[in-house]
DNA sequence: CGGATTTTGTGCACGCATTCACAAGCGGCT
DNA sequence: AGCCGCTTGTGAATGCGTGCACAAAATCCG
């Protein structure tokens, strides 16, 4: 099962800027066929589907678990498992980003790692800003996972007077006034939205204004864009509908079972 | 206009043994003696697609920001546009319910909510528990969403012994080895899971004993559950990830249109 | 050196989800 | 009453995602 090699304590470089591609081996004996670590079908413009991009940071996750442990090479099987997926499934989505494995042994945990990062585009840094900093952006500016990801947080802002100038998890409080020209200046990629639904959309749009392409949003409100702005949303509430409806649907089935059991048992007996 | 919200991604749920009757499609030609207003078709499998129900709760919401500004009736594309679908998938969403609507003139309002309510199962209060009551689990405890929208908040857990006691939101944390007592006599529903990656199998765990069948997951691990324990998670780097890989790949898409622009006005060609 | 063994990469089939397009149904108007 | 315009509900077509199953590599071993 989850076998790992222990094999050198490898100092797993977290950023890895180049994309170690070694493919200046041999020619490829085959016209067709591809030598071992290929980065991309160059010519066939392969478009990721979004499900295997979600997927992707999920075993980049297991991944670098596995490198701290010490793992050197990791079988889709075993990385399937670990992510909780089918093994084929995962071979498919790592298929997207071009051939990585060794048929008979499996993936080497580094390659793997940087090159499920640089499809991510996770090797440049994407600077974050948070809007709102109430009880859930408190949360998220104090969140040491994100830096420790590849996302700086960079930017906070805010509307309430007594908020503006402290310092939250090190940095201080923007007013919301000014995030258009403090994304622009300091180039943040992301914003994410955790006001009030209200001002969600006012945010929102200066987000956009200051340059910024990408929008994680907890407001429960749908957001209108611009083309070129993508955004995705985080509703909690929505969430904990659907695991409601599961509630709902099992109660239900139980008790069409139950009835269905005590109409067996009554069989033959006039009710 | 052409403004769209892309629904998050909704994950692959590690458990997927669903056994998924098959049997539709009869010949048999469905009930039409249905006046207006027709609950389900009895018979037919009331199987409603995982996707629909995620889009049922948000139709849910938008209702009721409708029904606070006195709307009476609502058509399908005015509905649509307000959630950010396309028309014809909401009134296909609507369809696997019941049909509630009338030709020419569209949904009563209260008459949806109240149906769509009770395929979600929120009829009845499903009771909360969070565990882990750090930065993310303050915020969760203290948001008023939550019972607003059924979902009261009813037992708080960590293990930090300077929380045990301490009210949150109005409630006192409980130490987590009273998980299962508690949970099981409350009837806790659902729990929310905010501790560290490290604690989150172990807490899952003592849920599931405490009779939970529906966890809501904050920390960034495929956890393990039996069979009729229903997981769903929240991952919020990896919500920042998938928005990263949109970066870069639009990056790259200008990055080659500039390419393929600047030969093109090299070859003497017309942009 | 050849065969056994292991594991990748992918062709293929299937089922779910989305979207289109239109008949059926309903209310209102004349 | 009868017609007309509007909107729903849904068959059908298309596209996407998933999982199976297997050939193609690569290593190991005798
Ligand atoms: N806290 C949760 O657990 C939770 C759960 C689900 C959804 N949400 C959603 O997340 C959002 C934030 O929740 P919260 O609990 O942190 O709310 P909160 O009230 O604690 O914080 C909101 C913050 O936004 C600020 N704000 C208000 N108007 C603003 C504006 N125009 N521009 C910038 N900032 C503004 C407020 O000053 C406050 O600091 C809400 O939309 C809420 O529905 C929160
Ligand atoms: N805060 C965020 O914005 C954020 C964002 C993404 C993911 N997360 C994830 O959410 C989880 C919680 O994040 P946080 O920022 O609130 O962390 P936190 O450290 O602020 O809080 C964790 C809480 O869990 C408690 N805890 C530790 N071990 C426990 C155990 N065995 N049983 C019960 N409780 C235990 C701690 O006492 C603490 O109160 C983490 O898994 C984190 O990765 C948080």
């Amino acid at each position: 099962m989850a076998r790992v090699q222990r094999d050198g304590g490898d100092d797993s470089a977290p950023t890895t800027e180049l994309p170690a591609v070694r493919g200046q081996g041999p020619p490829a004996v085959n016209g067709r066929a591809n030598g071992r670590g290929a980065p991309i079908p160059a010519d066939k413009a392969r478009v990721i589907p979004e499900a295997a991009v979600a997927r992707l940071a999920v075993y980049l996750r297991v991944l670098s678990g596995m490198a701290e442990q010490g793992a050197v090479t990791v079988s889709s099987e075993e990385l399937a498992t670990a992510a909780g997926v089918n093994s084929a499934k995962l071979r498919k989505d790592i298929s997207y980003i071009g051939t990585y494995g060794t048929r008979g042994v499996g993936y080497e945990v580094d390659v793997l790692t940087s090159e499920i990062e640089r499809v991510l585009g996770l090797t440049r840094q994407q600077k974050v800003a948070v809007v709102g900093i109430g009880n859930l952006g408190h949360a998220l500016a104090n969140y040491g996972g994100f830096p420790g990801r590849g996302f700086p947080v960079e930017a906070l802002f805010d509307v309430d007077p007594d908020l503006i100038g402290i310092p939250v998890g090190g940095l201080p409080v923007n007013h919301i006034d000014d995030i258009p020209d403090i994304c622009a200046t300091r180039a943040i990629a992301i914003g994410v939205i955790a006001t009030p639904p209200t001002a969600a959309q006012a945010v929102c749009d200066r987000l956009v204004e200051g340059g910024v392409h990408c929008v994680l949003n907890f407001a429960p409100v749908v957001l209108g864009v611009p083309e070129h702005v993508e955004v995705r949303k985080v509703d909690l509430a929505i969430e904990l509908q659907i695991l409601s409806f599961h509630v709902a649907r099992n109660a239900e089935q139980r008790a069409s079972r139950r009835t269905a059991a005590a109409r067996a048992s009554s069989n033959g007996e006039v009710v």
